[in-house]
DNA sequence: CTTCTAAAGTGGGTTTTAGTGCAAAATAGT
DNA sequence: ACTATTTTGCACTAAAACCCACTTTAGAAG
């Protein structure tokens, strides 16, 4: 299970470092590629297992609307973990959660959220109505 | 099975590469016209194989409404996979769809759909009620 | 009916960019 | 100070974007 933050840069060409306690979790199944990656309605992106995300794709294939459809086989990709614990954050989805270099990596249970730092922080403001609001973060 | 997201350029005369790992199926029809591109009612194209298509069609004509004719027979065009990898997009769809250069790719199970980059950031907006809209998305 | 011209469509080659892998450098943890 | 982890830089590859020349079609004009 997931749990804990984590702050992280991509490189140049987009790819995430995951952190190593991570990595023997998320590699573990036996497919080409093992991991998935979508788009969430709250402006972040989710990483999961590749066998958590078909399992939700084949209920959906059964018995999904379009647009349930769309999000979760359209707004996705698949990428592998590479052989330096990397994963490509492909760079249309990339655009669709504002992400740039700085994000943060959440763990919620039995997946990864992959926020750009700037929209956590508005959307923990947001969110909670929190009555302070550092500059720094919205400069 | 379609699946993932692709950013994609028209060229000038209207053609979109496909690209490599759709090919192969979609170009797998024994036809002259091996794929189908039909205008959806939610604002984009889609595009599936020649023989998906026909056998919607073929339905269609023991029971369909005029409406649903229109659509599927009406506003559609059975173009090539040129050996380039291309698909010429046929001028009065894309008028339809409102595509100039900038698409995005779905692969929405059995076929995929081709949006206009910013005609999907707004229906994605409308849909989901996203609290937030970033310019970043809509330069 | 034939010829001319413009536009649309086609085909192929070249350039550019995105993606991948490796490995060195930097940082953090023990 | 040593080790494990992450970051950065570079080189190579493959895919897609771009460019240009040729062909076909359709329409206009004689």
């Amino acid at each position: 299970m997931f749990y804990g933050i984590t702050a992280l840069n991509l490189d140049t060409k987009g790819r995430m470092t995951i952190p190593v306690r991570y990595r023997d979790y998320l590699s573990s199944d036996q497919k080409s590629s093992n991991l998935a990656l979508v788009e969430s309605e709250e402006g972040c992106l989710i990483l999961m297992k590749h066998s958590m995300w078909l399992k939700k794709v084949d209920a959906l294939m059964e018995k999904g609307t379009n647009a349930e459809k769309r999000f979760w086989l359209g707004l996705s990709d698949t990428p592998e973990l590479d052989r330096s614990g990397r994963v490509l954050i492909n760079s249309v989805l990339r655009e669709g959660a504002a992400i740039k270099k700085e994000i943060i990596l959440l763990g919620v249970g039995g997946y990864l959220e992959i926020w750009d730092s700037i929209r956590l922080e508005n959307h923990k403001f947001n969110v909670t109505k929190m009555k302070f609001k550092s500059e720094e973060n919205h400069k």
